[in-house]
DNA sequence: AAGAGGATGAACT
DNA sequence: GTTCATCCTCTTG
């Protein structure tokens, strides 16, 4: 099945638990600095600005970063984390709705080479080139200057594709890096990978495979 | 104006 | 498993 730019109504007739999960499989393409890099979206994870304080739109309340959260679906969310790191997001839902999906990692189909190059990686590490969210970016050259542009967009230098495959088993677990501090919230299961890909980003995180024990921890 | 904390990643033991 | 470099953003006073 060839691949289709996924058009602008896709990012508002989906909610953000669904988003993240669908988008896996599908190809995230950049062209920038002349080069071209694809890779099929192989880890996710869920943000939802009204209730969910994970989520820098915690309350649905605007700040100066993020503002981008509040366009409309399809746009591009760049942010920085720790000072150094960009975090590529998709924007979900209509203006005003702040949801938005993490892009975790992906599986390199082209510019593999140009990948390891932005990030410095040698042959031996090359499953590190795309793995993590800050990773992934760094390798495809997203910085926050493309924040706020529009995925769906047929001249836009950051793209989303589908093309038509389904990941045969999706793993469900906690989102990383959620602090104990906000509670429930944390043990959420909106963190989403396709199950047995070697490129899926392995942080530190308590791993919980029981859906039971999920639905104790946190109220969705 | 200052301090706390963070949707990380790398390098350790 | 652990620590820590690094600096941006938000909150508070």
């Amino acid at each position: 099945m060839p691949k289709t730019l996924l058009h602008a109504e896709w990012y508002l007739t989906h909610d953000v638990l669904s988003a993240a999960k669908n988008l896996l499989g599908m190809i995230l393409r950049s062209e920038i600095d002349g080069h071209v890099c694809e890779g099929i979206i192989v880890e996710t994870e869920a943000y939802r600005g009204a209730d969910d304080r994970g989520c820098h739109s915690y309350g649905n309340k605007i700040t100066e970063r993020n503002r981008t959260m509040f366009d409309i679906g399809g746009s591009v969310y760049v942010y920085i984390c720790y000072g150094i790191h960009p975090m590529l997001n998709v924007v979900i839902g209509n203006s005003g709705v702040a949801d938005a999906v993490l892009i975790r990692a992906v599986e390199p189909i082209q510019g593999l080479k140009i990948m390891m190059e932005r990030r410095d990686i040698d042959s031996e590490n090359r499953l590190k080139t795309t793995s993590g969210p800050g990773n992934l970016a760094n390798a495809f050259g997203i910085n926050k200057l493309y924040d706020g542009d529009k995925f769906f967009d047929p001249s836009s230098p950051i793209q989303i594709f589908s093309n038509g495959i389904k990941p045969s088993s999706i793993y469900e677990g906690h989102r990383v890096g959620m602090s104990a501090r906000i509670g429930t919230c944390a043990f959420r299961p909106w963190r989403f990978y396709i199950e047995g890909n070697v490129w899926v980003s392995n942080p530190k995180h308590i791993d919980y495979t029981q859906k039971t024990k999920f639905s104790k921890l946190c109220n969705i």
